[in-house]
DNA sequence: AATGTATATTGACATATATCAAATCAATTT
DNA sequence: AAATTGATTTGATATATGTCAATATACATT
């Protein structure tokens, strides 16, 4: 299965962070700094065998850290910019959906909900989050506003839609439609 | 044995992002700065064991990513400032030695070259990088700049220090003391 | 007291990765 | 052609880490 633009440049991000985040990268690269090296004398330096030199190079190499150039039988390993002057929040913070995407956000609704929903019933609870958010936004209409209601209540109301009550209630909570304080559920605005 | 501040500074920043490196910890923090939440919320969101969410919010609050409030049996976690808004390069790239580090230099490598030249030869190559950078920096003297030496000739005037020649020539080019073009050799100015 | 709820911890397991030695590759020199 | 030299790949091994189920802990409600 395809993978959304969104999800590869999550990994692609948390990638790049996993490549810095070990001691002989980081020392890799400060040495670089100072200026391009061939893989042996990162290696005579750091007293680490010729291959795990290789090995990390091509790491840093892989998510455009360094690059290399070949002078006679030496690989010349240098800095490449850019990457190293983001701030750490520009690559952990991900980029938020525009407004130009809430025009879809209807059609997407209505498929999700004539998909889920059989003759009144919850045919069952989608495993991803943002349909499952569709259809649980549609269940917490059953409830109003600034009213208190027992467990009990709860599961009266629920049971219309789907066996698994306890589920239904579960979730309500958690992505945050309703809350529960000393055992009384609401309806959040 | 204790390790220098250098070193654990060095293992901080790399924990730090190696922290950061992975997916569902960049998603925790993105959901975070929307606003503080509790475990079993994120791990409903996220659709993951609340262990596994329990064990990603311990490691973010190690290295002071994140906080965590106690209010009745909900621990609510969110965002701490401050880390996020350094850029990748004041991470990864270590604060020079600066100038008043010099004064002591002499009386170091005096002591280094004491410790390793016994009655002119050496007792064996010391294995910290700044020790070995002293001894190799007291045999390229031997060599006169501008000369070509061949590697027969390099052996012949290392043998004089240690049998181990090989390792004196590879640490003296790694270390770029020496440069080798070519199959000759030549004192590096 | 007993029950319910959220979190943290422990143990088990699978996966990923760092490391080195040995083999292979690529370019250079003799 | 043969021998050097540095780089990469491969295979093996040890360590680290992500994940979940089960258990334990802490607080709240009945």
């Amino acid at each position: 299965m395809k993978k959304t633009s969104a999800e590869e440049n999550l990994e692609a991000r948390a990638d790049l962070l996993k490549v810095l985040g070990h001691p002989a990268r980081i020392l890799i690269l400060n040495l670089l700094k100072a200026r391009p090296r061939h893989g042996e004398e990162l290696a005579a330096i750091l007293r680490l065998n010729q291959a795990t030199v290789s090995h990390h190079l091509s790491r840093l190499a892989e998510v455009g850290l360094v690059e290399s150039e070949r002078s006679q039988y030496y690989q010349t390993y240098s800095i490449k910019g850019g990457t190293l002057d983001k701030k750490l929040g520009e690559l952990i913070f991900l980029p938020q959906p525009g407004i130009s995407a809430r025009v879809k956000e209807d059609a997407y609704r209505a498929k999700v909900l004539k998909t889920f929903f059989r003759r009144g019933r919850l045919t069952n609870l989608p495993a991803q989050l943002k349909k499952r958010q569709v259809i649980l936004e549609k269940l917490v209409e059953e409830f109003e506003p600034g009213v208190d209601y027992s467990e009990r209540e709860v599961n009266q109301i629920l049971v219309e839609f789907h066996d698994d009550v306890a589920s239904l209630r579960r979730e309500l909570v958690g992505l945050r439609f309703m809350e529960r304080k000393r055992g009384i559920y609401r309806r959040i605005a």
